[in-house]
This record gives structure tokens, sequence and C-alpha cells, in this order.
DNA sequence: TTATAATATCCAAATATACAAATATATTGA
DNA sequence: TCAATATATTTGTATATTTGGATATTATAA
């Protein structure tokens, strides 16, 4: 049984906000985006470690996929998870890792 | 503040699952095999219309991910999902899709 | 042993992606 | 208006991925 172009064009939109989310870097930028929601930019590329011409561009890629989001305020722009795939996705992936580190916050 | 050594490797190894599902046609596989488990590749072929050695590269890139394993009998190798991480995401991304196919079947 | 079927691997070409430095834009406050 | 801050875009280079034809391998059956 062959599949339907509607089924495969389903399928390729699901695969493009996997790939999309694929990346390390945009994964910590999505999850940490979970944990503390409205970061601007600076907050993540301190988290990260990296520089801001690539930490902007993995902005753009995630906005433009309809992941993310950003709000201005000011000179600033604020991020947050739009994405309701994403979501579920990251809290079935990365569930035990954020749960530990609720844990570990909580000791100190 | 910073992300540890080992979080980030956490990260890694979670984003390369992701990219290995995030092609469309491994995305079609993966799911293929969760709804009728044990295809042969000739199955995967028909059923996706693409040429043999393409789907077996693709197969061979979810093996060596540890997504599937394939079982041989005889001439021909039967395929599984092993992955927890990658039934969960199907399960969440692709619901609304698989019960919709469902339904369909019932109704001939 | 030979033919056939099913699957895997090799290869080259086309395409896509990641990166970071340099530069541009937008917003605010002096 | 000018300087400073935060963010975005452009650009060149390096690297990775996808694809399918050709070829190799593996298992079975005649």
């Amino acid at each position: 049984m062959e599949m339907s172009d509607k089924d495969r064009q389903f399928m390729a939109q699901k695969a493009e906000i996997l790939k999309v989310i694929s990346h390390p870097v945009r994964l910590c930028i999505v999850n940490g985006l979970l944990q503390s929601p409205r970061c601007n930019v600076i907050k993540i590329q301190d988290c990260l470690n990296l520089p801001q011409s690539t930490v902007s561009q993995h902005l753009t890629r995630l906005k433009s996929a309809g992941i993310v989001a950003g709000e201005r305020n000011g000179t600033e722009v604020r991020y947050r998870v739009i994405n309701e795939d994403v979501v579920k996705i990251i809290n079935c992936l990365l569930a035990d890792l954020n749960s530990q580190k609720l844990k570990e916050a909580g000791e100190k």
C-alpha cells in the first residue's frame, strides 16, 4: 500500500520540525526556554558560551520554523517556545534531565 | 549559569536521535514499522516508492543509531523499532495521523 | 554448482548546513 | 544628534547529507 501525497506532506512537515530541533545548540536553546521562559539572547549566549552571531542564526532558524517567537522589550528580544509538538517532544525526551536538575536545585 | 559537560553530552545524544528520524523517508520508515512491525525491506520500498539502495541506506543509518534492529529470515531481513525515545516521540508527533488512519480502515 | 531473490555497500555529484568574523539595524539615553 | 547596547544579517569557507546507479554479498532452491 502506497502513501498518499497528503500523508507524505504531513510527514515532511513533522520531519522539518524534528530537523530544526535536532541540532545540539538549538535543542539546548529550546529546552532552556522551556525551563526559564522569556530569556533574552544574552542569557542564552552566556549559557551556551557561543558567539553572538551563531546564537542569533540558530534563533532565526527556530523562529522561521514556527518553533519560537520573539518579543521586543527595548533593545532586547525575549523568546518563548510556541510549538506544541516541540513542547511534548522535549517533555518526553528530556524529562529525566530536567527533573534531576530540579531535585539538585532543591537540595542546595 | 553554564551547562556542564555531562549535560552537553546528554543533549548531543538526544539531538543525534532526533536528527536521524528528522528525514521524511526515515520518519516514514519508523512510523511504518511501528504500525506494522517486522516489515521487510521490499514492503518498505513499495510503500515509499524509492530505489532499493536509497531505502537500504536509510535503514543502515537507523540501525547504526540504535533506532531499529534487523533480523534475518532467509533472504529477507525484517526490521523493528528498538528505541523507546523514538517510540514516544512518534506517538505524540503522529498520533493524529495514525488514529485517523485506523478510523478510515474501520469504515471500509 | 548455478540462478535467483533480497539486501547491503561503494561511489560521485548535487545540495544543504554550520560557523564565526564583519557589518548592519534598532532602541534607548545623554 | 551621538554613543552605547542588543540583536540581526551578510559573507566566505568548511563540512555533512542525500541520492541513485553500479556492484557486492548472502541465502535459498533447482
